[in-house]
DNA sequence: CGACTTTCTGATGGCACGTTCAGGATTTTA
DNA sequence: TAAAATCCTGAACGTGCCATCAGAAAGTCG
């Protein structure tokens, strides 16, 4: 799973056949097979390897705020932090999620999580409105802006390696801030 | 060309073929090969044909506003505009945009259409800046955040063909003037 | 030490892809 | 209408892919 990841993030999702995996990996083709019986299955526990380490280190600050602004504001950082700690795993999951397609009629086994993600925002975005912290506006327009926001930083990250992530925490932070709250 | 743009868009980028292609357009394989010479160079002419026109719809409304506020107003209005009237087109073009790699060393050959875009976003904001209408902020992570909002759209819109853009469209306007105007 | 399970190999089959090509069909030109 | 240019076909080739499998190798246990 290891070299799976490395593989991906390196040569992006079409470009990754079994066979450059176990090369990797120094293993036969064969055996990586033998392990998950499919390459849906790899790809599949890849995904659920890195979901489940996304969320463990960001939902737990999250949901220890005190007011929604602070719950905002946390949310962005632990994302953009996720991504400078584990660039790879991220990397990797990115380019699955955008590249995986279910067939003409199925959905697609992965839209459903993003449409969690969307809900995530919207529920501390309606707490903020709820308490009288944020102004009037559409739960979905705004969820989508800020994770439009966070999902535009991997390809900037794979574009410049350099990337100031800090400083971009810092501006997206006061930017929806500024945006969400009542106005005076 | 048509129906490559409406094989991609159906199909997503990774599932079209020129056979499938060629059975859309109810012709045999090589005939493809005959006029374009080779797949890149069908999918190169699917994206300079979508681009120009995006461009020619978008870019004159823009430059014609008189404030920095304006134009960011007409931007986000434009390009939402341009999704809701050339869903399938639209949808070809960042399906191949976010799904061509370049090799392992080549930069990618679209990322430079990415970089442009944000150049040109950024422009604007210096510009409110610089007249004072707008604050003090990092032009690159605003860039991101507009981007990143406007490119998210896609993907609600392939989730749900009745996504209410013009809604979006507001939102997404006042959300950003509020973000950049200089604060009272 | 010998039997059993687990892990791995490397060749194999079947498939879809992009491209090529000899030749037939169609349209344009003279 | 005859010749020439253009367009198209459908089969063929080479490649890379995932999955399979018989058997070798390594590890485990009575």
């Amino acid at each position: 799973m290891e070299c799976a990841i490395d593989a991906i993030a390196t040569l992006g999702y079409a470009r990754t056949s079994l066979a450059k995996i176990a090369k990797l990996a120094k293993l036969s083709p064969g055996s990586i097979s033998y392990h998950f019986g499919s390459k849906d299955e790899l790809i599949q526990a890849v995904v659920s390897e890195v979901a489940k380490l996304a969320t463990e280190m960001m939902e737990p600050a999250i949901v220890a705020q005190p007011t929604a602004t602070d719950a905002l504001r946390v949310y962005l950082e632990t994302n953009l932090e996720f991504m400078g700690r584990h660039r790879k795993p991220l990397l990797a999951l990115v380019e699955i999620i955008t590249h995986a397609r279910g067939g003409t009629d199925t959905p697609g086994p992965y839209t459903a999580q993003h449409e969690l993600a969307l809900k995530d925002i919207e529920r501390v975005l309606a707490w903020g409105q709820g308490t009288g912290e944020f102004r009037e506006f559409d739960l979905r327009s705004m969820a989508i802006a800020i994770r439009g926001a966070v999902d535009a930083v991997p390809a900037q990250l794979l574009r410049n390696p350099d990337f100031d992530l800090e400083l971009l925490a810092r501006e997206l932070t006061t930017l929806f801030t500024i945006a969400t709250r009542r106005q005076p």
